[in-house]
DNA sequence: GCAGATTGATTGGCATGCCAATTAAAAGGA
DNA sequence: TCCTTTTAATTGGCATGCCAATCAATCTGC
């Protein structure tokens, strides 16, 4: 549990280095490769592959909109829908950027050993698992729609 | 990188769900508990033992306060220092509290074995060590004060 | 075709978390 | 002793993240 919060906090506290050193936190990096590697698309399919809550993209993709790395517009199809989509300038950044792999972790999971790397990839996803199954459980107990 | 995501998020909507449930979100209880086990102490002290910035427990302790579940109260011998204590009804709400080590988590290395719990650890715990050194030696070469 | 349900984006409210700056108190040095 | 530095707590500003509520657009059933 505590090496989880570590683990955590040097993830934040690399974002706010980052941050402070390329203009960029982790999150908004984290949305502008998704649209690099996605290309356009709506505010929630970024928000689903992001895994994050649309609300909480609204925001990112403001800060981000209002940096010149991304414009929104309307979809012709569906007039809900919002195309989000890098500009020129977001291109650029995105090349110079490094990747929102959070270097320290890379550095870290890098030293270790293929073996120790597959066992802790394994037990991180039967962990994830488990707990997205709880999670699926308590949501049908407390609110079965 | 995903799964450590996800994992942070499952404990995230945990907190959401205890703090629906129970009134106390999981960092106001994590600060509960810290205070039950270390009795009163310095707000500074409080901080230090949850690896969080005192500005940061500034606000968990205002909640818990304006709960009554916490007081504040001056420090006779500095009177820089605040001694946080826990008031009676925060004794009585601690000793109904979940334990904040977060349930779903809990559940989930509880199903694991122990071989592969150890390894785990020490994986995670290898991770935090890299991961803090390369904090020590960002901040070094950032500022070197 | 039209009323009602659903869906996509947004807004407002709130809790965490950080940092930088401020204030008050204590410690240290000349 | 007095002045400077350090230390503890707080404040204000900001970015993430959530949820609930709202608004507009689309879809469905009758």
């Amino acid at each position: 549990m505590n090496h989880l919060r570590r683990i955590v906090q040097a993830l934040e506290l690399y974002s706010k280095e980052v941050e402070a050193n390329f203009g960029l936190t982790g999150p908004q990096l984290w949305a502008l490769w998704e649209l690099g590697q996605g290309g356009p698309m709506a505010l929630k399919e970024l928000a689903a592959r992001m895994h994050l809550h649309p609300s909480t993209v609204v925001g990112v993709v403001d800060r981000l909109s209002a940096k010149n790395l991304v414009v929104r517009a309307e979809d012709p199809l569906d007039r809900r829908r919002v195309r989000v989509s890098l500009t020129a300038k977001g291109k650029t950044t995105l090349r110079k950027a490094p990747h929102p792999a959070q270097g320290r972790l890379v550095h870290g999971l890098r030293s270790m050993s293929s073996r120790q790397l597959s066992s802790l990839h394994r037990s991180l996803g039967r962990l994830v698992q488990i707990m997205e199954a709880d999670d699926l459980e308590a949501r049908f107990f407390f609110s079965p729609e």
